[in-house]
DNA sequence: AGCGTGACCGTAT
DNA sequence: TATACGGCCACGC
């Protein structure tokens, strides 16, 4: 089912490290899904925001998700603010803090399985 | 089967 | 920097 997708968007994401952000069109890439559209729906069924980071996905142009689902944008700027990740009207410097070096190897599956 | 919708993206103005 | 527009594709109705 398409919940393989979702688990797989889930273990990319749990990858990011604690005060960066990736894309959502990086995930997509990174799992050759056809359109980023597919990630954002998925982190926004995300029923588990306490053990995926969802908030620290955000666009391609550096902005935050407008419609984040837990908390809304303010709620999504204030987690990622906690984490030392400056956000200015709506928006992370993507260049000083993106990440996007996914692992897919069968080692890193496994550790991060759920 | 058609249609509207959306946590998107790139280009143009 | 900010809208606008078109393309994109999975989902639900």
């Amino acid at each position: 089912m398409s919940e393989s997708v979702a688990n797989s968007i889930y273990r990319l994401v749990r990858q990011v490290p604690t005060g960066r952000v990736t894309t959502y069109g990086a995930i997509a890439s990174a799992l050759k899904l056809p359109s980023p559209r597919q990630v954002g729906y998925w982190l926004h069924r995300n029923s588990r925001p306490d053990t995926i980071a969802c908030h620290r996905v955000v666009r391609a142009d550096g902005r935050l998700a407008k419609n984040f689902a837990f908390g809304g944008l303010g709620g999504q700027t204030n987690k990622l603010l906690a984490e030392g990740v400056p956000v200015k009207a709506g928006r992370v410097n993507l260049i000083d803090y993106v990440w996007a070096d996914f692992s897919l190897d069968a080692k890193s599956l496994k550790r991060d399985i759920i």
